[in-house]
Formats: structure tokens, sequence, C-alpha cells
RNA sequence: GAUUCCGUAGCUCAGCCGGUAGAGCAUUACACUUUUAAUGUAAGGGUCCCGGGUUCGAAUCCCGGCGGGAUCACCA
């Protein structure tokens, strides 16, 4: 087993795992199970020692060796903890102050690695060239790792030496891609940030947090290709959720007049930098409420989560200064496409629709109905205008079977899009409470879905009974957590924004 | 799914027109008790993504596959 192990393994793993067992012939173990204790961190080592104060005094703290100068009878290293790296100074004499220097000439210098995480106690000072650093006077070896880490070495001028830059390699392990890029641990802290800023945005409005069903036996609230899967005691198929809109909105209808959830959709779909099989989703729903309410809401809502995350409204994306600062533009949907073409097509047929794309070089499909035509001239001739936050309003029916009908455009729904750098941050309602309305739409959904369209909505007679109890006028959005985070980041790609983004099957050999 | 680019040491990359591989960092050894891309000297390390083909000879050319990126399509 040793020898199959060792063929497939690098010079640099042989060697570490010859470390190994020279630790454990020693009688190190290189990974000891009790705690360490730790009363201090890098972060607040750096931001609070004062040289004068002689504080930070008796220290003990834990972490990953980063990089290793060995100046011959004293050694400067790096450490990194959860929260930043600082300088270590060991010095032969002060770890083995007697006779035996075996710890440090062996066991420091020949078995310890960088990427392995010790625990240390000591004090810290200030080196000769300013920097502060921790003064070991001893070490354990908390965990030995077995992999060369590829640190990244930064010049003073800032410049990085052998960054990976192959995206696999830092997708597939992202937990390596954490170790040598503070930077990346800290967008996902961002992320969690935006979220709990949101959460308690939702919570202090008095909104119920909640959970509902990823498997659906009817994948309903949007239109997407789902997947599928099988219960085997109760021989159904059922299907991972593409939303969950028709859940929240049934408990609205139990009596809850506010309820949100941070939910993981999934959708059979391409992947691409904005699309992932799994993402994440907020929706949420107020009773007594319409779409304007909305608006306000969300526009609050947003800008306190930028607030929260930047300490101002504006946030810098690509070549963009865009400002979060309430309230947004508001922008009709057909207003926006008579500004980009001239024309308004509010009231065109089908016929006259099909006329109108040819004219522009917008493709379409013969399966396409009027609201897959407006959906796509909408997307070619307006989406990317729309940098600053801007509400879209007022869209047509077809596009929106669970929307109200508008309360005086006819042909319209009182439904609005927030965009933000030319992309949909949010989609919201006036929810449609109608139930003899309800089933007329779904009624022309199953007609789409004759016609071709397999991403038209089924019909939810269980959705259908619950309105039939009555719904109270609601207004619901959903918004998209993962666009949300990569616009507040300043990321352009899903991926950096998913600590495992999906990808295909690795082969182990 | 389509098109296109890419896949060489742990990492970043070089290797043009075909002659079985190089650099920096990392690793190993030695020196060095305040360095910071530490330094100096020396050494080791590669199924050149996989499988076929052309050829006396392939990392290099051709075909197929696998994996990733970008663009497009579907979608959020």
């Amino acid at each position: 087993m040793e020898l199959q192990a060792a063929s497939s393994l690098s010079e640099q793993e042989i060697v570490r795992r010859e470390k190994l067992s020279e630790l454990r012939k020693l009688g190190i173990d290189p990974y000891p199970p009790e705690s360490f204790l730790v009363n201090v961190t890098a972060k607040d080592i750096l931001e609070n020692y004062e040289r004068d104060k002689l504080n930070y005094k008796d220290i003990s703290i834990c972490g990953r060796i980063m990089s290793i100068r060995d100046m011959g009878k004293a050694c400067f290293a790096v450490i990194q903890d959860a929260t930043a790296r600082i300088q270590i100074y060991v010095k032969r004499d002060e770890i083995c102050p007697g006779e035996d220097k075996k710890l440090y000439d062996l066991v420091w210098k020949k078995l310890i690695d960088i990427g392995d995480i010790i625990g240390i106690k000591g004090y810290v000072f200030t080196t000769k060239t300013g920097e502060i650093t921790i003064h070991v006077l001893s070490f354990k070896l908390l965990s030995k790792s077995l992999r060369p880490l590829p640190v990244v070495k930064t010049t003073e001028d800032g410049k990085a030496h052998d960054e990976v830059s192959d995206p696999e390699f830092r997708y597939r392990q992202r937990y390596a891609d954490l170790i040598i890029h503070p930077h990346v641990r800290e967008n996902f802290r961002k992320r969690s940030k935006i979220v709990q800023s949101i959460r308690n945005f939702l919570l202090d409005a008095g909104l119920l947090e909640v959970e509902t069903p990823i498997l659906q036996p009817i994948p309903g609230g949007a239109t997407a290709r789902p997947f599928i899967t099988h219960h085997n005691a109760l021989d159904i198929p059922l299907y991972l959720r593409i939303a969950n809109e028709l859940y929240l909105k049934r408990l609205i209808v139990g009596g809850y007049d506010g309820v949100f959830e941070f939910a993981k959709d999934f959708r059979n779909e391409g992947m691409d930098k904005t699309h992932n099989p799994e993402f994440t989703v907020l929706e949420f729903y107020v009773a007594w409420k319409d779409y304007f309410w909305m608006m306000e809401f969300c526009e609050k809502l947003l800008e306190k989560a930028v607030t929260d995350l930047h300490g101002t409204t504006e946030v810098r994306v690509g070549e963009h200064a865009i400002d979060f600062k309430a309230p947004f533009k508001r922008v009709k949907f057909f207003d926006a496409i008579k500004e980009a073409s001239g024309e308004d097509v509010r009231n065109y047929d089908e016929q006259a629709l099909r006329a109108f794309c040819k004219k522009h070089n917008i493709q379409t499909e013969p399966s396409m109905g009027r609201g897959k035509l407006f959906d796509e001239i909408f997307s070619e001739l307006c989406e990317k205008k729309f940098i600053q936050p801007t509400f879209i309003l007022d869209y047509p029916v077809e596009m929106s079977p669970l929307t109200k009908k508008h309360r005086s455009e006819p042909g319209l729904v009182e439904r609005f899009e927030l965009m933000v750098n030319g992309k949909e941050i949010a989609n919201a309602y006036t929810e449609l409470n109608d139930p003899i309305d309800q089933r007329q739409r779904f009624e022309e959904q199953l007609k789409e879905r004759e016609r071709g369209d397999d991403e038209a909505m089924y019909i939810d007679h269980d959705f259908l009974r619950a309105l039939e109890y009555g719904m109270p006028p609601t207004a619901g959005i959903g918004i998209g957590i993962d666009r949300l985070c990569m616009l507040l980041t300043n990321n352009d790609s899903i991926q950096e924004v998913l600590f495992f983004p999906q990808m295909r099957p690795e082969k182990f050999s």
C-alpha cells in the first residue's frame, strides 16, 4: 500500500509524509486531540499593540504557517489565523534554553513546513524594521500539512507572484483558495454580512422567517426546467423547487401577515457566469400591501444592506459607481421600450411584435407567445441601459401569471423588477389573490406548454384551493441573493460568491 | 447544447519551424541570532491532461475524448 501510494505522490508530498513519521518517532503527535487555549487574534494584535505600553505580554495564538525565513539560529515566519497574518520570531536559545537544541534544530527547522498549523505562546514586540511580531517562547504542532501550499508572494510594490490563476483549482479546491487568498475569504464574509443585514431588516419589520419544502410534487412559482428526483417509499416523482412563491403565499392565506425565506432554488438550465444550478433567492410576502409599498420597502432594505456593508450608499461596480440611495428611479415597462425604439408596442398583437423583433434583429421562436416576445424585446433593447437602481413597472399580463391585474391599465399587471448594472436583481408583484383569475392564468400557461413552451407553469390545484379560502391583498418579492452579492462585492462571476460552484465531477485515478 | 481559446514540476510560466524538457517561487542540503519576494552555494523533482494517428523520431503536427475559461443559446 505504501509503495502504491508513494508512486503517485509528488516529491514534496513524500517528504512531508516522512516528516510525519519522524515526528511520531520523536513522540510528537502531529494531530493532537486536546484544545489549545487562544487568548488573542492576529487582527487584535495588529490593531491594538502599542510599543510603549508593552501590552500583549502573555499571548497564546493559533495559526497556519504561511512563510518561513530561516536566519540560522533564528527564524521569522508568518502565521495566519482567521483574522489576519502576523509575523512570528523564533529564536533557538529561547525555545531551547538548555543544552538540547533538538526542538529547534530538528523539529522547528526540519519538520515544520509552510501550511502546518501551530499554536504558540509568547509576547509581542516590534522588530527594528518596525514590524509587529510575536516573539515565540514555545510552540506546538496542531496539525501537519501534507500538501504543498501555493502561497502567493507579494513584493513591496504590491505585485503578486505565483498567484494561483487557474479558476479550476480555485473552485474545486476552495479550501486552498481560501487559505491563500485573504480577499476571497473577505468576499464571503461580505456575503454573510449582506444576508445578515437583510435578515435583521426583515425581522425588525415584523416578518417571520420560515422554511418551506425544497422537494415539491409540482415545481411552481416560476418558469424554468426543474431537476426531477424520485421518492422511493411514495413511489412518486418529486421536483427540486424552482421557487418557493406558492408555499409562502399559502402561509399568507394561513394568517401570517409577513413571511420570508432565504431559499436555495434549483433550475436545470445552462451554467455561465451568472447562473449556477442551485442559487439563493430571498422571497418575502407582506399582507395588506401592494407593489408601491414594496418598492419603498425594497429601496430601504437595499439602502440599509449597502450601508451596513460599505458605510455608504455608493458601490463601485466595474466601471460604474452605483448609488443605492433611496428612492430609486421608476420607469414603466412600455415607456422603456418606447424610449429605446421610438415605438409604443403595448397594443401590438403577436404578428406585429414579430415584425418589430425582425426590424430590431431580435431572434424569435415559433413557440413564443406575446409574453415571451415582450420579455425578449425588453431584455434586448432596454435591460443593459439601467445601471443605477431602477424599478421597471407595469408588465404585460402574459408575462406574469401570478400577478394581480393592474388597477387602471388594461392588459398590464402590477409588477416591478429592479434593474441594477443592467441586470435584474429583484422581481415583485401585487400578488394575484383572485382564485378564479388565477385558475384562468394557469390555463393560459397550459396552452403555452401545449404550444411547445416546456417552461410554462403547471396548474397547482392545491394552491388554487388555498386561494379559494381567501388570501389577503399581498405584496411579494424575490431578490437574487447571489447576484446582489456579486454586485455589492464587485465580482462579475457567480462562482466568486458561491463557496462551491457546480463543476463537472473530477476524476481521481 | 454550439463556437472558440487553453491544459508542460506543488504554483506561475517559457519551450518558434517535430530531435523524449527549462526558469522563478516552493522542496532538499549547507551557511547565517531582527528578516520580510531575506540572502549565498549546491541538489532533487515531470505518464509535457488522456487515447489514437502521421513520422526514423511528437510536449510540439492531425483526429477523438476529458477538464476549465470566454462568447452565444436557455434562464435568474
